[in-house]
DNA sequence: CGGCAAATGTGCGGTACCGTACATTTGTCG
DNA sequence: CGACAAATGTACGGTACCGCACATTTGCCG
C-alpha cells in the first residue's frame, strides 16, 4: 500500500488526529471506492468495516417491520459510518448506504476497536463525534415533526451541501422524497418552488445550489443547531 | 450516607454492573428526590451531575430558535440522563427535566468520568446503553415522520407504561401534545378514541392503561424496534 | 361552599399533504 | 435514429391535522 499521509487525507476526524493517533490507525487504512448504492452496513449483520468518508455522502435509515422508511442522519467527510463500533457494539437495526458516491479510508472493526483501547484520545474524539451525530439524529425528530415540507427539503439539501464539492448535487425526486419521507410529488412541487425564485436549478436526476443564503432563509431554525454543535465539539467542516 | 447496596437497586443499568465496578460508584452515588418539573440538564450549561433514575420518567427535548419543542427521548430507571457526558461532552443544546416524579442517585460528571476512566467494562455497558438511546431517538424521527398522531399517541403511552410501576400515567393532554409536537385538541381526541376502545381511561390528569396489548395493536410498526435493541444491548427492562 | 384556574370537550374553516393516476420530457442504448 | 425506461410535471379528490375560539367540567383553595 502506497503512504497514506495526514495531510492529505480530507476526512475531517482523521485529519483532526494528533499524529500519534493517526500512525496507530495508519497501516490499517484501506482506501476504496464507493459508488451510489453500496451498502456499507446491513441491518442486524455485523458490521465488517467503519469507513472514515474522504468524498461523497452515505444516508443512515431507519426502518420498520411495515416497510416504512426514512433517513434519520447523513454523514460525509465530517465522518464515518458505523457509529455503533464506537459505543462496543457490533450491529444495529439501520442500514447506511452511498447517498452520492465517493470514496473513503476503511479500517476492519477489529482493528479500529484495538486501537481505541489503547488511545483514550483517539477514542475521545471519536466519541465527540457520536454525539455531534446523535444531536443531528434529534434534529431530524424535530423537523419530521415540525416543520413543513419546504422547510425539510432545505435544511436536506443544506446538509448535502455542507458535505460536497461545488454546488451540484446528483439527485432524484423520487430520491429525496425516500428520503425525507413524503411523496414524490411534493418533492417535485418544493423543488419548483425553490427553482422559480432561483434559489436552486434543478435538472434531471441534479440539483445546483445557486443561492445558499437563501436556501438557509427558507431551511429557517430547521438548520442550524447540529452543524454548531459539530464546529463546537469537532470544528470546522471545511 | 447509609450503605448502598446493588441488590436494593432499581436502576437497570447499576443494577447489571459487575459487583466491583459498582462498588467504584457506590460512594459517590447521592439518592435525589425528582420531582416533576425538575429540569435535570440545561441547554448550553455544564453538565453538574448524571442521574441513574430509580423511578419516574424523563424527556429529552429538542428545541429550535424559532421556540419549536419536541420530545426526541425518554428514559426512566432503564437509564441515566446525561448521555453526553459518557461521550466526554460537557453540555448539549437539549434539555433533560422529570416529567413524571420519582426519585434517582445522582453522581458528579467529574467522579463518573474518573470511573469511566478506571474502568473499560463500566465505560463499555454506559456505551452500550447510549446506542440502545441513540435508536429511540431515530425512531421518533421515524414515527414523528411517518405515523399518525392516533399511533404515535399509542407508542409514547406504551414507553411511558414500560417506565412506570402499575398502569397510571400522571399526564395531561397539553403535557402529551408538547411531547409529541400535536395541537392539545389533537391528543384530547385520540385520546377518546382510545377510550372509546375500552384501552385505556382517561381522568382528568391522569391516563391508565387497561389494555396493553390493545395498545400495542393501535401502535402498530412505530413501537417494538428501540425496545427489542435495548433488550439485545442491555437486558429486560424489569 | 363558592370562586377560580386548570383541564378537558367541541366546533369551524383552512391547508398541507396524501394516494393515485396519467401525461410529458429526457437521456440511453441497441 | 428510434425505442424504451427513468425522471419529471400535473391534476384530482380525500383526509389528517392545524389554528383558533369558546364552552364546560373538575379539582382546589381561601
Amino acid at each position: 500500500m502506497p503512504d497514506l499521509t495526514q495531510s492529505s487525507v480530507h476526512n475531517r476526524l482523521l485529519a483532526k488526529l494528533c499524529p500519534e493517533d493517526f500512525d496507530l490507525l495508519q497501516r490499517s487504512l484501506e482506501p476504496v471506492t464507493l459508488n451510489r448504492g453500496d451498502v456499507l452496513i446491513t441491518p442486524h449483520q455485523p458490521i465488517e468495516h467503519v469507513h472514515f468518508l474522504e468524498a461523497g455522502i452515505t444516508s443512515i435509515i431507519a426502518n420498520t417491520a411495515g416497510g416504512r422508511r426514512i433517513e434519520i442522519g447523513l454523514t460525509g467527510r465530517d465522518g464515518l459510518a458505523g457509529t455503533p463500533v464506537l459505543l462496543g457494539v457490533d450491529s444495529t437495526p439501520h442500514e447506511t448506504f452511498m447517498q452520492i458516491g465517493g470514496s473513503g479510508l476503511r479500517i476492519e472493526t477489529e482493528r479500529l476497536r484495538q486501537a481505541i483501547r489503547q488511545s483514550s484520545s483517539l477514542h475521545s474524539l471519536l466519541l465527540r463525534y457520536v454525539q455531534a451525530f446523535t444531536i443531528q439524529t434529534s434534529h431530524t425528530a424535530l423537523s419530521n415533526g415540525s416543520h413543513r415540507i419546504e422547510e425539510r427539503l432545505a435544511r436536506w439539501l443544506l446538509m448535502c451541501h455542507d458535505r460536497v464539492d461545488g454546488d451540484d448535487l446528483a439527485l432524484t425526486h423520487e430520491f429525496i422524497a425516500l428520503m425525507l419521507g413524503v411523496r414524490r410529488a411534493s418533492v417535485t412541487e418544493a423543488l419548483n418552488i425553490l427553482e422559480e425564485r432561483e434559489i436552486i436549478q434543478a435538472n434531471r436526476g441534479n440539483v445546483v445550489v445557486l443561492d445558499r443564503l437563501r436556501l438557509e432563509e427558507t431551511a429557517g431554525d430547521s438548520y442550524g443547531v447540529p452543524e454548531a454543535e459539530y464546529e463546537r465539539l469537532i470544528g470546522s467542516f471545511r
